[in-house]
DNA sequence: GCATGATCATGC
DNA sequence: GCATGATCATGC
């Protein structure tokens, strides 16, 4: 009995777990009669504790005390791309309102329950037994400090902060970014209310967990090594978000500092730019992925007010090309038709710029129509005067404008001039409209 | 606060 | 050297 496993080594404990894997509780061990006698009643973790690893029913401490390990059992579901994901957001600890607010990270509840935990994966079948699911998936040996500590830390200060201000009963799942505080208990009229430090008002029983979409990262980077945007597996959209993921909600500075690279200097334009092609692949100027799937990805920097700072440019055009092309043929429409990956960064309330998001966006038709107005008013004014071209009060969706390297950097009219280079560009605030939307 | 004009760093 | 994306700078 004793020599199945040792109870005080980690590595004794994940050997003996690596045994499920590929089989249902009911194939490794026998199940006393009245464990089968439960049907598909009986929570498979506790199965599992019980007779697998023959632990003594627990209480709110470690299952492996002696080796200062958790163990989880969670179940998987197979995902429309044929992928595994989770069936449910993991829940670790409930949270307790009163003395959260007295809890450091270090010496809390939370980062002691969870920063080593054995979490085992089962694929989720409906209309079987909980002991005749499989562990589809090795053990996953999960070390806090090595998985997202940052994010995970401070989406619990967050939550602490919100239960110090007094707001217990405001906390909402989508608050934080990987660990959320997830509604735990009967719920309903009749439910029981927990006290909060203050405020006089009663909230409701919330527990710490890893949401569902943070246990896809986490099953993602367990059931496969993708070291890049991973297609095959993966809708486009997906594998970018799975990239951003990690870096939402932190500083420039952070991310910069979390990619090792830096700004060059004060005039660096291109720098939220370089740093998002650095979270999307690991170096270069450019994102193959997208650049083949004619990705168009663009930074936007959000103002507090939700106001773009700048309105965003496109390609130069040239004043004796545009008056004898075609809308279809120009470089503009081309873009415009494509597929965009806006990187949003916002200010925040202290003024620390963020990574808000990363979101896929095709203009719609009648804004694209729109953009061919002002595109061929443009044409029709480079041959009048290249000098007047549509501004910014003119159109809701673009206008142009220079853009060039500087005053020299010119092109010659239709009227025998030189004038500095000009291109397309989308109004800040039609940028901020279809960021509201 | 916004429109408009004027660059700047980067990578090929 | 140049196209490109992005930002800086100025004036109202």
């Amino acid at each position: 009995m004793q020599d199945k496993y040792d109870k005080s080594s980690v590595d004794s404990i994940y050997k003996f777990a690596q045994l499920l894997t590929g089989k249902s509780l009911n194939e490794v061990v026998t199940l006393p009669q009245e464990v089968q006698n439960l049907r598909n009643r009986g929570e498979l973790g506790g199965l599992v504790e019980a007779h697998f690893f023959e632990l003594p029913p627990t209480t709110s401490n470690l299952d492996f005390p002696l080796a200062g390990l958790e163990l989880k059992t969670t179940g998987l579901k197979i995902g429309p791309k044929g992928t595994y994901q989770a069936k449910e957001r993991l829940v670790l600890t409930m949270i307790n309102f009163l003395k959260l607010v007295e809890e450091d990270w270090e010496n809390s509840t939370f980062y002691n329950k969870c920063k080593l935990m054995l979490i085992l994966f089962y694929l989720y079948e409906g209309g079987i037994p909980t002991y005749d699911q499989r562990f589809v998936l090795e053990p996953l040996l999960f070390k806090l400090d090595d998985h997202d500590a940052e994010v995970i830390r401070r989406d619990w200060e967050f939550i602490k902060e919100k239960v110090v201000s007094g707001r217990a009963h405001e906390l909402s799942e989508g608050d934080t970014f990987y660990l959320g505080a997830c509604r735990k208990g009967a719920g309903g009229d009749g439910e029981k209310l927990r006290p909060q430090p203050n405020s006089p008002l009663g909230a409701k029983a919330r527990a710490f967990s890893f949401k569902p979409s943070y246990m896809n990262l986490l099953i993602a980077g367990h059931a496969s090594e993708s070291p890049v945007l991973d297609t095959i597996t993966q809708s486009f959209e997906e594998a970018t978000y799975q990239r951003f993921y990690p870096y939402l909600g932190l500083s420039v500075e952070q991310i910069s500092k979390k990619l090792n690279y830096f700004k060059s200097g004060p005039n660096h334009k291109g720098f939220l730019r370089d740093i998002a092609v650095r979270i999307l692949s690991s170096g270069g100027s450019n994102v193959p992925e997208l650049d083949k799937a004619g990705i168009e990805m663009k930074t936007i920097r959000l103002q507090q007010n939700g106001s773009p700072r700048e309105s965003m440019s496109f390609p130069s055009f040239k004043y004796l090309e545009i008056v004898n092309e075609e809308w279809e043929d120009s470089k503009f429409f081309e873009k415009l038709e494509s597929k965009f990956l806006f990187i949003v960064f916002r200010e925040d309330s202290s003024g620390v710029e963020r990574l808000d998001r990363a979101v896929y966006w095709n203009m719609p038709f009648l804004d694209r129509q729109e953009a061919q107005r002002v595109w061929a008013d443009t044409k029709r004014r480079v041959l009048v005067d290249a000098r007047d071209l549509p501004k910014t009060r003119e159109s809701s969706v673009a206008h142009v404008r220079p853009k060039a390297r500087d005053g020299n950097d010119t092109l010659p009219t239709p009227q025998g001039t030189f004038l500095v280079k000009q291109c397309f560009w989308l109004n800040a605030k039609y940028i901020k409209s279809v960021l509201q939307s």
